[in-house]
DNA sequence: TTTAGTGCAAAGTATTTGCAGTCTC
DNA sequence: GAGACTGCAAATACTTTGCACTAAA
């Protein structure tokens, strides 16, 4: 029960006062790591910015005001984000890359999908920073995680009931 | 904690006594779903039952003994199996599928993986049966979950940072 | 005997790589 | 101006599909 603190931007503002926004945020992390500051990853860092649940490369290229890079460059982009902690990859039901943000004021959701019709939901609550703490004792540093709920939704075992008895 | 209960078959056995093993059980849901008891098949059940962590197709295709069967066969063998709920298919830190059982008796096992070095190590404990309690009562049914945690080793680190400081 | 399962070859996707031209710092 | 970044085309990796043949029930 968490209230999201993005995704109601004016539009894909850069300067907003106190808050850092992710494409300054992100903007940082590039310089720190070196790299420079073009026009696809601002726009990149925007669409990113304005979802909370993990995004296809496709659908990101496609969320791109036309024309505004290939879509290989979205690939590339994406690789040097995830190398300075910018996103995160993951690959969730089907094999595909999906991308979220991983910059601080940006919180951590899970989502429970369908394995039926694909649907996700998010999941509210989830205890998974006790075991970030377990592993840093271990050794480990800069830690994150993935996970993600199947189950069949219940429109869809409604639909599979109907099948079944017709 | 908990110890083992498989592992350490002689060798491929079908019949174990009391605790069935995991090629009878499989045996078991293919028939339920209609499906044929084959070599091919029951050679992977047996593959599958040797492991605990999530296996990559190319890998048991490898395990077989060679000549079991086509890497294709792997594909869609493994397809029936997760549809009759043997196995469940995952994609963890790279984006090709990996396949572990889901059979009663097979506990679950979470993984870190280093960031760096991509070397996995098993996580004792992990609180998540709850949220299925949550899931269910939402409605789903069938429920399962992947959870990977991911972290630079110790290791790793240290190889780090005599990189930077030489 | 019937029809699911298999092997081989070929087609599809998603992602990565090479290289010449462009733009940031 | 140097070198990182990009676009386009081609290569690669993994997975799926088509079809004739084999084998489980």
């Amino acid at each position: 029960m968490i209230a999201a603190t993005q995704s109601n931007h004016p539009l894909g503002t850069v300067s907003s006062g106190n808050v850092p926004s992710p494409v300054e945020l992100g903007c940082e992390r590039l310089k720190a790591g070196g790299m420079r500051i073009t026009k696809p990853r601002i726009a990149l860092l925007e669409a990113l910015g304005r979802h909370s649940a993990p995004l296809a490369i496709e659908q990101l290229h496609q969320e791109l005001s036309r024309n505004a890079c290939d879509l290989v460059t979205v690939y590339r982009c994406l690789a040097v984000f995830e190398q300075v902690g910018i996103v995160q990859r993951s690959f969730l039901h089907n094999g595909t890359a999906q991308y979220e943000l991983t910059l601080s004021g940006t919180p951590k959701r899970y989502n429970v999908v369908c394995k039926s019709c694909g649907a996700a939901e998010p999941v509210d609550y989830f205890p998974v920073e006790g075991i970030h703490e377990v592993l840093r004792e271990r050794g480990y540093a800069n830690l994150s995680h993935l996970v993600e709920f199947f189950g069949v939704c219940p429109a869809c075992q409604q639909a599979n009931t109907k099948r079944h008895s017709h």
